[in-house]
DNA sequence: TACCGCTTTGATTACCTATTGATAAGCAAT
DNA sequence: ATTGCTTATCAATAGGTAATCAAAGCGGTA
């Protein structure tokens, strides 16, 4: 249960004041003198999380975060001297969990990485309940749809019908399959469909938005990009 | 209460970084993967406060504050890579509260958000017990509610009933989910449901406010906003 | 037991939506 | 331009849903 934390960090000093703090906590660590001995290590052992410095001779810590991430979503915390040096380390290229500047406190360490580890149990976030089309989004929970904002009221049918086309973009729908689709295959009028068409189109006028669905004459209706 | 925080970023990973400290923090987090969805979700939902990274593709996060700033003076705060970009936002018209550059560390983010709530509503952390939406809050230990400070009293199955509808607000539910959210899945007859519903209702009125649970014809009910 | 307040229900009325046919407008091919 | 077909529009109707109310059922209390 005892976490694996690898340090990797040139300074000797700064090597041992981490290695005590984290045993101390119950961690189980190792250290690395460079970057080049950290990857190597890593790719033997089952690490919880990493500890690296970003300054170091030959391979620093961004390049060995860079090579980790390659193969591994094992968490990484960097140690930094100068803010300047710092860039992107939670960004998109690196992948990076937090970190800390120099000088630090060995406790505030501590607790960092323990933020980060019970982060990996944790449960994911919620997924937000809508869909999205451009500047459209058919908001499920709510029964409701929106245009780049405006709450747009729509009937029940209307609603699904909406859903319908939402959830296949491109795709043209003839009269047929939007009663199979939006209904439960209820036989009905064409002129319904039209009817409910007309007054989708006339809802989202209202807020702004022409041409939300396009007519393929012949064929049926599909909604059209409105970005 | 705890606090409902939207985020947009484009990238997993700071939107895992935040989302992870956020909720650890005792907020309520929603994650948005562009400025769209954000703007959408805003429209349907409370929110006490916006995390907008300012490079997004399509619709990046100044224009996505331009355009809630329209309506609402919910508090943004901004992400930013660069610091030049910084000079704008917090000058111009834009109307953001704060802004953190990346790369932050998640600690400094929260502690930001927190001042900025705080700035908003310089409440007492006394009353930890009770649901908030608008104006309107759900005493749970006292079992009653207030509207506005004014206190309506209600039976059990009507407070049972608004607390399931307090607790999603916005959410449409039908009247079977009525019947399983607040009460134990017993079957009762549909009319049961309308009948609570006008007794609140009434009770609101009373109280001064009018439109507190809309119909949604064919579906079910669900709170207004009701700022 | 009788009372009282809350819950439940059926009946009635009011309201809203869906549907449709008629008519006008639009499109495409001759 | 004409013709034949498809789509748009509209208003009226049918059908379904919600609001309201009164009365009955239920459970606790004096």
């Amino acid at each position: 249960m005892n976490k694996h934390i690898l340090v990797a960090d040139d300074d000797l000093h700064i090597r041992e004041v981490i290695s005590f703090a984290l045993e101390k906590a119950g961690m189980q660590v190792t250290l690395a003198e460079d970057g080049r001995q950290a990857i190597d290590y890593f790719a033997l052992h089952s690490i919880d999380l990493l500890v690296l410095d970003i300054n170091m001779p030959e391979l620093d810590g961004l390049e060995v975060c860079r090579e980790i991430r390659k193969t591994s979503d094992t968490p990484i915390l960097f140690l930094s001297s100068r803010d300047d040096e710092i860039d992107r380390i939670l960004g998109l290229e690196i992948g990076g969990d937090d970190y800390v500047t120099k000088p630090f406190s060995p406790r505030e360490l501590v607790a960092r990485i323990n933020v980060i580890l019970k982060r990996v149990v944790a449960k994911p976030a919620a997924v937000m309940n809508q869909l999205q089309h451009g500047k459209l989004a058919i908001h499920l929970e709510q029964h409701a749809a929106t245009w780049n904002g405006l709450v747009i009221s729509l009937t029940a049918t209307e609603f699904a019908m909406l859903q319908l086309f939402v959830r296949s973009p491109q795709r043209v729908f003839s009269r047929d399959s939007i009663m199979t689709g939006a209904y439960n295959n209820i036989y009905i009028s064409d002129r319904t469909i039209d009817s409910h068409i007309r007054h989708i189109r006339q809802k989202f006028a209202d807020a702004g938005c022409d041409a939300l669905i396009e007519t393929v004459h012949g064929v049926g209706y599909k909604l059209a990009l409105c970005q």
